[in-house]
DNA sequence: TAAAAACTCTCGGTAAACCGGGTGTGTTCC
DNA sequence: GGAACACACCCGGTTTACCGAGAGTTTTTA
């Protein structure tokens, strides 16, 4: 019987030994590589993929040096035959989104039931999705809410503005920085306070670590 | 053989198969107890703890109901027998002085290999704590750095206000709710933003986010 | 019990943010 | 080829935030 080839990347060993062991105990899988970066699946799959296939990257989306946003994306994009399934803690409706558009092929999250796991797994080997219901849950709350589309709501301009701004620099500063009128600026905080449906800095900042823009 | 008697806590069902997967292989646990939240734990030592006392609680920092720090502050005043070790995956300086504060056992980070984390099981049922180098790092970087003492460097009252601040109100609606004059939220305003070293309200709502005190 | 902290309040002034209305470019996409 | 949008800019006016420099009261703690 043919084995399928598979690669798990986690940054949380313990998570990832546990997976390993739940793994282990079913013959037809065969665990290839595990990783605790993106980078390192990236990296063995460019290098080994051609001559002998993965067929599924399980992978967290919270890593150091290669998310599993990114993971996927690279995936996708040099490796499409071989399938991704997302299992993660932070389920947030941006990454759902981001990950959907990107092809992934299911998500899962770390939370759910080890069946619930190995029936993602067996579905996507089959050739189909798997999303648990609390991703569906989370991607048409999305959808349909004020977070719709959150990721290109912003131009790029914005968000280069919105990050600076989160940085707690004033708007003097900020048309300094870019070389911009101080009046650019200020037209662009009122269109993120309205864009963004917030009062004021305060809602401001908190929507720039939602989208990464700054660190906590 | 008398058995040790373990409880594991952790909202992360698939974290808790594979602790369990990795616990079953030691004859020398019995794993009385699986919960996922911090209540489940607490009535359950409460019912039963005085006829068959727990040896060792497991458990994750972030849980719903009862979060482990709240857990460990429970076991250690009611069940002063039971020891408790925290795996978790953020250990940020202030959770981890809390917990040492409340005089937990242990202290394991999720990314640590399963060996350590049986070491770590190892040595605190022989009485004994146990912390992560990683976990003392942080500890010690808490310690001396302008992070210090983070949980008490506000008092209950400035951190109600800056909830509110970051909660997108104004001084003025703040007094109302408070039923306290504007200049006195005023001064907290002024307060906080030099006791936290901070520049604006986005730096008072980035802090907000870090203490906890309001959701992203 | 005395000192330290926490909590409350005052005032006057400046700087910055926020609001509502605009104008005009260029690009992108049906 | 026109609508939609990103991008850049302008203005007057109001509100809020921020700064400095205080002071009195209660509560906690050494």
């Amino acid at each position: 019987m043919e084995k399928y080839r598979l690669i798990i990347a986690d940054d949380h060993k313990m998570f990832l030994d546990g997976l390993l062991s739940i793994l282990a105990q079913k013959s037809e899988y065969d665990i290839v590589l595990t990783a605790n970066t993106g980078k390192n699946v990236a990296k063995y799959l460019d290098i080994n993929n051609n001559k002998e296939p993965i067929d599924l990257v399980i992978t967290d989306v919270n890593m150091p040096d290669l998310n599993g946003i990114e993971l996927n994306k690279h995936i996708k994009k040099l490796h499409p035959k071989t399938k991704t399934l997302v299992v993660s803690m932070l389920h947030d409706s941006m990454t759902v989104q981001t990950l959907t558009k990107d092809n992934v092929d299911g998500y899962v999250p770390k939370n759910a039931e080890k069946e619930e796991l190995l029936e993602a797994i067996k579905t996507i080997l089959k050739g189909n999705k798997y999303f648990s219901q609390s991703i569906k849950d989370v991607y048409l709350k999305g959808m349909f809410s004020n977070e719709q589309s959150l990721i290109d709501l912003l131009s790029k301009r914005e968000k280069e503005v919105l990050k600076l701004i989160a940085q707690e620099h004033t708007t003097q500063e900020i048309a300094d920085t870019l070389f911009l009128s101080k009046h650019t600026i200020e037209s662009y905080r009122k269109n993120l306070i309205s864009k963004l449906e917030v009062r004021n800095l305060a809602g401001l900042t908190k929507y720039a670590i939602k989208l990464g823009l700054v660190e906590e």
